[in-house]
DNA sequence: ATAACTAATGCGTTTTTTGCATTAATAGCT
DNA sequence: AGCTATTAATGCAAAAAACGCATTAGTTAT
């Protein structure tokens, strides 16, 4: 019986149709009619009814069914596992961060990193999507910088510092000056609204609060790509500070009241030795005080 | 990747040589060496640190040796279900049972049911030592009768009924009129004493009250067997009343004042079709004031 | 009646697995 | 130091398993 043999059952499950199901899993469904009899013979057990044009379960393929969905993901999940312990021999993280700290705080981090770990190698990953708890707990990320504090009592969270959230106009621009006034009339270029990052929801309350229904002209994901249409005059935008950092001309960046924060987040129970270094090293260095200028 | 592989891997994990290993796997020790090999491929994981003479496991080894352990027996005990939830078609149900009962409830039992499932196939197994709740919660047995009650919460008991304690003796022994002196200096011949089972815990408890130190020539742990030992004068011994019903000569049955109980014992989520009509079948039929007298 | 769909199977080819034999090192004994 | 036994890895040939194209046999829809 092989993992594979498992997952040819689980799809078949799902689908109840043979060659569907073999185009999926990228065979012919000769092979996978095979498979799934080879399962069949090796456990003694039925698992589909079959006629001539349909595929049902048996109530024994629907309680394996069940069982083996989860028993599968736990598998691969412990497998990465094992791989983040056996990384922790060579020196390998994987980080997951929020763009906005592209241009600012995280080459500083990974300039301390190099400087005190030389041979680390660095997996970086921006997730369109944010779910640094899950990810974290799926052991598909070692280190998740986030813009929220994760709730986990197998995470640990730390607040590095937190800024301020900027309007973000071209240079010659009639707000400016700092006077926010008509912002009904302004096209925004921002990240998706319906989107399930902190900032998207930061965004949506601010536009509640100030009673607005942006009219959104560009929707981007990427904060730089945002700053440059602004510096051409494409839009305005809100943006938290440190895109700044980015260096792009012709914008101007006008505190709001609102702040975001910076926390970095790691598993509790960390068995990779490299992580844990890291981990360490990055508790010891952010002696900060809440602010980014302490950032060392 | 194969579940065999697995197996071979907790199998090495545990000894620690591969020829040995090998051995206990029945393959070869090339064979060995090269599935561990290509299941460390293929996860890209070093599992083991070997040297010419030596084996050790790595970090992420023993940690997959730990996980996969637990893994490996859920799997084997999901399968196991699922087989009795597929063999519910064929009506096929696995019985544990004591030894004790052999002669007199389990054939009449038996017999019910074949009035009533005449196509009915059943597994009848006599535990060495008992633990029917081990062996129902590992779906290794169906229906469990038992001398003690199982208390678990995934587990329903219906006690049968209650029989007496008896002394065993030969047809003209000294103590057959009923007497009950000089026990001490009687030859035994009896169910170990260290065993497990609930009737062992009962004679031991028997002997201590009775301040006795058992001089048992004989150890035996099927009571048929006891009794016709008894019979031909070899020793005395102490046994369930039902052993009468095996219709032994010349030995006579002294009830003692202790008595035992039968409980017959299921799992309380049981998916197989099969199961649940017998033990509805039971539960109807065994309607017992708890005297074995009342069993139809 | 015909065409399309569907799971199972024949068959030849390719890939993988297996164990004997061997290699290269190491440990223990004399 | 030399020799023997032990041990994990690898060469090699044979056996077994897997693969996909082609086909079969039934079913459904037009």
């Amino acid at each position: 019986m092989t993992i594979q043999q498992i997952k040819y059952f689980l799809a078949l499950a799902k689908e109840l149709h043979f060659w569907n199901t073999a185009e999926k899993m990228f065979i012919s469904q000769s092979s996978l009619s095979r498979q799934i009899q080879a399962l069949e013979d090796e456990l003694q057990i039925q698992l589909f009814e079959r006629d001539k044009r349909n595929v049902k379960l048996t109530n024994a393929g629907k309680f394996l069914q069940e069982r083996w969905t989860k028993t599968i993901e736990e598998f691969d999940q412990v497998i990465r596992q094992a791989k983040k312990i056996d990384e922790g021999k060579t020196g390998t993280i994987a980080i997951t961060y929020p763009g906005s700290i592209t241009y600012d705080f995280l080459p500083d981090f990974l300039s301390v990193l190099s400087d005190n770990l030389p041979d680390l190698k660095v997996e970086l990953t921006e997730p369109k999507d944010e779910d640094h708890e899950r990810l974290l707990l799926d052991y598909q990320t070692d280190l998740a910088f986030s813009r929220d504090k994760i709730n986990n009592t197998n995470i640990d969270s730390k607040k590095l510092y937190s800024e301020p959230i900027c309007l973000v106009v071209p240079e010659h621009h009639r707000l400016s000056k700092g006077e926010l006034t008509d912002l009904g009339k302004e096209k925004f270029i921002i990240s998706g609204l319906h989107r399930t990052t902190f900032f998207a929801s930061l965004l949506r309350t601010w536009f509640a609060k100030n009673d607005l229904e942006p009219k959104t002209i560009i929707e981007s994901d990427f904060g730089g790509m945002i700053v440059n249409l602004v510096s051409k005059g494409l839009g305005i935008s809100i943006l938290p500070l440190s895109f700044q950092a980015a260096g792009i001309k012709n914008v101007v960046f006008i505190e709001l009241e609102e702040r975001i924060d910076l926390f970095m987040n790691w598993r509790k129970n960390e068995l990779n030795i490299t992580v844990k270094k890291v981990i360490e090293l990055a508790e010891n260095s952010l002696k900060t005080s809440g602010n980014r200028r302490d950032f060392m």
